[in-house]
DNA sequence: AGGTAAATCGAAAACGTTTTCGATTTACCG
DNA sequence: CGGTAAATCGAAAACGTTTTCGATTTACCT
């Protein structure tokens, strides 16, 4: 491996100057840098890095920890941050919390450990303590969270209105007629299936629908199993549900194939609106009226927001967080008897 | 941050003895390393992993190209590949290359220049020239290739045996009854839809049934859209074909969809199996029968294989270059006439 | 006490870069 | 030619660790 010292050698100058001719400082004749230049090309050298970090304090590398990566959303999310990181050139180191807070806590010390530029993390369903993410704060690197995120946690935030979109799809469930409304919603803790919940409800209220709890059904891992399951339980405690809003598209399309299975016609018998649109949900039959989350825009402005305070922090500038909530949309397709939509 | 001469002026001893001490040389008594253990933890020591690096010269990091990461097979492999890194102590840093080869070109240079302890890749559809994939041998990085392969590059691979698993897919049709069957088939150059088609073709021969080209669609980015497109244009081509055997599940699923749009019924009418064995296939409607290709253990073998030559290199001994070959299986299900399967 | 072996410690170099600050050279002008 | 300013260079410290090898201390035995 070449090193400066050995580029100096062989033009007799210093380690200095070549490391300056490389870098472009003024104080370098224009001789002496084309000469540096040529040598160092020509002697393929690499600057290597454990060095530069080493005297830099910095890797330009940041870490990603998410719940799932076989998921179409997280998925999609990873491409967005690391699209906008290779941009800005930085490298991103990818852990998976597989839903287990302890995981999480310990992939947290893995990362700050290998002293990365910042972190982006998306929390595991079972997290409800939030030390080990303080400390990310405390160590003073810089810390974005998104879709998943604790409210509580002082730091900047990427999500969408999920109360906004629930409200939306709930609404939209409303315009095209329905009167009983169910809800299969997520576990207690997530932030997310909190206000999924919420904006059902919200929305039933403004509509002077009752609001019955035992229209809504609490999942636990949110599967297509679960969906399959509920969608039967469904029908056999309430006979006159005529629409469901699902948490998430993989339970929507096992509630789908559940009622196809049962000879339930979908969507006259029942409306079904689920919350995502995995590609999945294009493609099954009768293909399933979503909320569009737009995971690779989320990547990218997570990426973006996490940059910016890179940048602040070396630039001793004082950081302030901020939210940043995404648009999403109801994407109309066959699970719905879709009329005119008013939005 | 805490370094090990705080430690050492601390207690008035030595980095040298610090630093052994928390390494467990055997020089350093037991009374001073539950000292300096003591202390370390009470600080909240962490070794600065810089100037490990600087120091062992490695960084217990790889490198993990892959063409896209939006994709069931491919996220399946990082996940095989990041839960055994973690494993062994060794963190990933991912890369798509978005099946553009200038792009895995350059991705190669960055992970090269990050002096990455080993780099795990899936050539990208375009790729045909591998002086980048050589550089890195001769970089003495140690390299495996998983999945989308070079088979003249000398390394260590992980692939399956497309070959045999799509002769055994064709096999099937074949004793189902099938007596015309079509194949869509991938791009020219990717290892894989060569091998996929020529076990097509053998299966035809061995069954003596004449292998007939017009029955051979070539796809171009295997999408969905593809499916349609070319299932449509199927109908349209040979009215007799009774089975289809598709090179990749989301094409086939597209398939599936164009047919239950014109009311060509699956499988009673035509056969299809697939490949891949997405999450997908399970939950269409009717399910499809398809090949599995286990991509989770492909990525935890790949890097099994990735760790044993960076020891290997570490300890000097000479590398041997390994081809694993994975077992693929068939899943039966309803898009094909299921009866009695013989292996 | 003297001697030897074992146990314990530390000085110092090395990894390769960046950057400060002082030294030297060159250019220029009166 | 003397002097000053500008241009160009390099010595050296620093980043924090690991490891070699020699030095010192302790333990033990005769």
């Amino acid at each position: 491996m070449v090193t400066l010292k050995q580029i100096a050698e062989k033009l007799n100058i210093s380690i200095t100057t070549v490391s300056k001719a490389l870098k472009d400082y003024p104080d370098v004749s224009k001789k002496t840098r084309k000469l540096v230049r040529e040598t160092a090309s020509m002697l393929h050298y690499k600057p290597n890095s454990f060095a530069v970090n080493l005297r830099t304090k910095e890797s330009k590398t940041i870490g990603l920890i998410i719940p799932e990566i076989v998921h179409h959303f997280f998925s999609s999310v990873i491409k967005g941050i690391i699209s906008q990181a290779e941009k800005k050139g930085y490298l991103v180191i990818t852990l998976q919390s597989n839903e287990s807070y302890e995981l999480e806590k310990q992939q947290i010390e893995l990362l700050l450990n290998k002293r990365v530029d910042g972190i982006l993390i998306s929390l595991a369903n079972g997290t409800a303590d939030y030390k080990h993410l303080t400390e990310i704060i405390e160590n003073d690197t810089p810390l974005v969270m998104f879709d998943k995120i604790a409210k509580v946690v002082k730091c900047s935030k990427v999500i969408i209105d999920d109360r906004k979109a629930s409200y939306k799809a709930t609404q939209y469930l409303i315009d095209i007629g329905c009167k009983r409304i169910a809800h299969f919603r997520g576990p207690l803790l997530p932030q997310n299936s909190i206000d999924r919940f919420l904006g059902y409800k919200q929305a039933l209220l403004d509509n002077h629908i009752p609001y019955d709890p035992s229209l809504v059904y609490l999942l636990n891992n949110m599967s297509f199993e679960e969906g399959k399951f509920y969608a039967n339980q469904l029908l056999q405690d309430h006979k006159d549900v005529d629409g469901i809003f699902i948490n998430t598209d993989l339970v929507a399309i096992g509630a789908i194939t559940e009622f196809n299975k049962q000879g339930v016609r979908v969507p006259e018998q029942i409306n079904i609106v689920g919350f995502s649109n995995w590609f999945m949900a294009s493609v099954i039959s009768p293909s399933l009226t979503t909320i569009n989350q737009p995971g690779f825009e989320m990547g990218k402005k997570a990426f973006k927001i996490l940059y910016k305070q890179i940048r602040d922090k070396k630039e001793k500038k004082s950081i302030v967080y901020r939210d940043e909530i995404l648009e999403t949309n109801l994407v109309l397709r066959e699970s719905t008897k879709n009329q005119s939509f008013k939005n």
